[in-house]
DNA sequence: GGGCTATGAGTAACCAGTTTCTAACACCGG
DNA sequence: CCGGTGTTAGAAACTGGTTACTCATAGCCC
């Protein structure tokens, strides 16, 4: 597993270089070059200096031209630290999503990074590992070391979260609605996407539904579930309990079988694209004797084997749109409202007209 | 010189609970405490909150006790932006990657966030969206902002990363190995992998090869051709121009075709998959027709139909190794060797004997 | 009982910027 | 020639912590 080695570890740095204070504090740069320096070396005062590097007008020209050729020579690079403390804002934004691993928020992740890098913001990443109150932990400590937040929680109760919205202020919450919460919010209209999905498979014949089931505690998965059970008054519909990952729904296929279904509603395309492999695996065709689908149109649902019906969600577009809102906020316009996209369904090959049996 | 009559300025602050300055700056959260606020209602001095709330033990229980009290009731925390000023670093380390939507660097994410995140540090993330000059800016912009940094910069040339290596330590190298640089890189035996797959394949009877090549700047692909080329000798092999997404692998499978090779070996499994799909669109079985590798083990590999050969890289270990390299680096350890991961082949589905002609 | 040491806590000097206030100076009109 | 005005740049206060010194006090030993 592991192998080779090479030097590396040099010289270290000239440490104690000068002698006298020699290691004289922490991890700073030692060498490096503060505005009182600039200052000293241009024969101005630190406040010029700082005009200068701000591109304040109410400088004079000569001067502001030796404040920068001495900026220039020493290599100078205001201290963000510092900057931070006098203004007051970070230039920074933060996310917080439950899980690195899922499609649908690292398309989020995408769209803020790009959106943000664009407007010459950092952008602060942050992972719950699925724990609701460690999102709401990491919420916070996020948030006080940015200027605005992102956060995506699907798990933590509504009212911690309303405890804690003032806090939290300026945020955008993703993926979810929370009545009362001071926050816009950008969420998906899962009821719409479910009955686009069971309206396409009611009008190929399926009367016999399995829905395999998201994790417990995600409000996406109650919201699906509660839009299928609405959608589907008069069918039989089976609802296993299966997860959110490939495997989860590549275990499940048994069960599909077993049930008889002609027809399964995955809660993401990821328990879809498992319970596709598991379905051939057990000799079972897709399209033919069942239909498939999934949600979200994850990057990979179209090269799934048979291309995945699914409906579509603008991930990045999540992404790009939180960021406006954010600053929005931050810059004291309300763009408060909450927007709600709309899914698109994208027919593929894993749907066909059910078998006449 | 410095006035600062210590307690003569704590006035000062309380005027802004009238209206006079409401609004005073820009966006501090505008009602926090603050230590000087604390270390009054406690009727200490700032230095003994300071020691309370890092829990030095040189305070008399009782006063700590107070302190606590304090701070308790008036909701402290201190300042992030202070600390850093303070201490001199940042409680933060940075990434910084070519592209999050690619499975390679979205692994090192998410091991890096969880080992740093399990350290109680903050990871700041920026894309370069692959343009060399931009992995160098931004991953100076990202280290001044941190304590320390990976860096995945597989474009960047190799005399501008030593040229800025001083500026950028200390920091982690991923995917990429460059000599004299004076930092600890983490990369990925490409070499090895390719051999091992194109063992594999001539085990199998494959004379005649396709190479899908990746992005023209891409280190990793200069590698993993330069490998194949050496692998080998005596077949005929041919190199398609393609790049590292699911449709320039799609895109390319006519191509493949037309040359009559009998396996393919992709830059990785992104485009392997594509051709994958592409090749079964134009009537072509694979693994009966034309084996298909790819490289690195992306979540989806084991999914496409047939499922994927392909060599497996430790991805989020790369990620969790870095933290630790760099807790290392930060702790004035050396650690600064470098460490070559070996892949392992993976035999799938989607490679066979070569059809007998 | 007096000197010595250990200990707890306060003072003030940092960290490196930004910004308000103020003073000096040039220019202008009366 | 003098007062009013406008510009420029500096002095100093400010952001909110941390920490090297310093000092007072209490305990201890001789």
């Amino acid at each position: 597993m592991r192998a080779s080695t090479e030097n590396g570890d040099q010289e270290r740095d000239r440490d104690g270089g000068g002698g006298p204070r020699a290691g004289r504090r922490g991890p700073r740069p030692a060498g490096a070059a503060t505005i009182s320096r600039v200052a000293e070396a241009a024969g101005v005062s630190r406040a010029t200096v700082s005009r200068v590097m701000n591109g304040s007008p109410t400088v004079s020209p000569e001067l502001a031209a030796r404040v920068r050729a001495a900026a220039e020579a020493l290599d100078y690079a205001p201290s963000p630290a510092a900057r931070r403390l006098a203004l007051g804002r970070t230039g920074t934004i933060a996310l917080v999503v439950p899980d690195l691993g899922n499609p649908l928020f690292q398309g989020v992740l995408r769209g803020l990074s790009q959106a943000a890098g664009k407007a010459g913001r950092q952008l602060l990443v942050a992972e719950s590992d699925e724990d609701p109150e460690e999102e709401v932990i990491l919420a916070l400590e996020a948030r006080r070391n940015s200027d605005g937040l992102v956060l995506a929680s699907p798990r933590a109760p509504a009212e911690r979260l309303c405890s804690i919205g003032e806090r939290l202020a300026p945020f955008v919450l993703v993926y979810r609605e929370v009545p009362g919460l001071g926050a816009p919010s950008l969420s998906i209209d899962n009821a719409a996407g479910v009955r686009d999905l069971v309206a396409h498979l009611t009008g190929l014949g399926h009367r016999r539904l399995a829905y395999l089931a998201g994790p417990p505690g995600s409000a996406g998965n109650a919201e699906r579930l509660a839009a299928l059970r609405a959608a589907t008054g008069g069918l039989e519909v089976t609802v296993l309990p299966c997860g959110s990952m490939f495997d989860d729904g590549h275990a499940a296929a048994p069960a599909v079988v077993e049930r008889g279904a002609s027809a399964v509603v995955g809660f993401n395309d990821m328990v879809a694209s498992g319970v596709l492999t598991g379905l051939r695996e057990l000799g079972v065709g897709v399209p033919d004797d069942v239909s498939v689908t999934g949600f979200d149109d994850i990057p990979f649902a179209r090269y799934t084997t048979p291309p995945l019906t699914t409906v579509s969600i603008p991930k990045s577009e999540l992404g790009r749109q939180a960021w406006e809102r954010l600053w929005a906020l931050m810059n004291g316009e309300g763009g408060g409202y909450n927007v709600r996209y709309q899914p698109r369904l994208l027919v593929r090959g894993s749907t066909g007209p059910a078998p006449s049996r």
